[in-house]
DNA sequence: TTAGTACTCAATTAATCTATTGAATATTTG
DNA sequence: CAAATATTCAATAGATTAATTGAGTACTAA
């Protein structure tokens, strides 16, 4: 009961908290987070992280030591992607948990919705039913890649970016229900807020593509060319 | 897109990251993982894990403190317990991540078993299987508080330290399946070799009473006194 | 009240981690 | 081959963290 067993489990232990060094740093956090919507290269990773390149790079290396990334060269570019789903779910977990745990992030969010009226999602549940049904127009408003690496059936892509260039594609008859990375991600909420400006009826889903995916939401994926 | 959406990731980043920090340490992970099978004081909670008593109490406060554990004085004991039973599904994710992620941690436990011959669970799924049928006889060589806070259906409580004293209450006709705490805990190891050196039929089940739990496995619970 | 027990707090040291900077490497393009 | 680009490496300073020690607090029982 004394030396061997304590080494193994002190060496066992050690191994499990290389996940928890690698995930008790915010930035590499978010770095997750945005692995978890697609494969990236280390400079977008850096600029949407709000990092310099060598800052990104050296957490990516934290991220790739305990396996929870790989890595692969691609001419000049370093593409990082998730090692594994799990990965994504496992993020997904301590996300969670973090939510139900700790007041402080309910608080933050709310804050931050201060003075943006309406932009809490109203009625989730309805909300999602309809979405399932297509009875309302789906806007995904991330960048097209990661539409393309998945995204609810029947949603129409369209990034923030060309948001302002295509509203004439949009109904003026129907509900247009936006998402986009998740909770703590705002472009749905730029986007509505634009829609709404220009006499469009928008709501916002609050729930990313990895939020549905963990309630069972069927994703669709369109495959490379 | 630049200031009041990036302090806005900033802080929630940083609040998942309290998660991260919690669980980004051996020893918290230790006691996490005791925590998992039911609530201790600090004194108990220092020895099982190898520490000072300072030193866990410290690192106590610092679960409590990302709201993973509680505190609850009593007398003049504190009993730490685990804030949710969430926190127990989010370690057993971390571990199964590890698990599948880090070859070091297979490789770490067979060093570990090596030389401790057939203590690899043969066979496993059938094992459960009479386990579920109730074929056998099944031992928890875990405290006795552990098994009263959850044990599986029909097993026997005999802690290992009792086990040299109750050897006749034990079938020599039938065989004995010994669990504990789980894959890193080594009391059943030791409770296989003891009963196979007295001539018994005995093996281990490798996983432990949140595995099964996790697997969908019944678990019976004796309410306290 | 006193002594003893269980735990926490405060202060220290050593170790580790983060962000930054500038240089180095590898690949593509002209 | 030279220039440009994307990424990594190495070195640094500042911040955070872990373990240790000894003192302090709170409760219990004689």
């Amino acid at each position: 009961m004394k030396n061997p067993n304590r080494a193994f489990k002190d060496t066992i232990y050690e191994q499990f908290a290389r996940i928890g060094k690698a995930v008790s740093s915010p930035k590499r956090l978010e770095l997750l987070d945005l692995l978890c919507q697609g494969e990236r290269t280390v400079e977008v990773l850096a600029k949407e992280s709000a990092m310099t390149v060598a800052n990104a790079s050296q957490h990516l290396q934290v991220l790739r030591s305990a396996r929870l990334v790989e890595a692969e060269k691609e001419g000049l570019y370093v593409i990082y992607r998730l090692a594994d789903q799990s990965v994504c779910d496992f993020f997904h977990a301590m996300r969670v948990l973090a939510e139900s745990q700790l007041a402080e992030v309910e608080q933050i969010k709310r804050r931050f919705l201060e003075g943006r009226e309406g932009m809490e999602p109203v009625d989730r549940k309805a909300l999602l039913q309809l979405v399932r049904e297509g009875a309302v127009t789906v806007l995904d408003v991330r960048p097209v890649e990661e539409y393309n690496a998945g995204h609810i059936p029947g949603a129409l892509s369209l990034p923030l970016k060309e948001l302002q260039l295509r509203l004439l594609d949009l109904p003026r008859d129907q509900e247009i229900v936006a998402y986009c990375r998740g909770p703590y991600c705002v472009l749905s909420i730029q986007a509505v807020e634009i829609l709404r400006a220009k006499g469009f009826q928008a709501v916002r889903l609050e729930e990313g593509i990895q939020d549905l995916r963990a309630m069972g939401f069927p994703i669709e994926v369109n495959e490379k060319a």
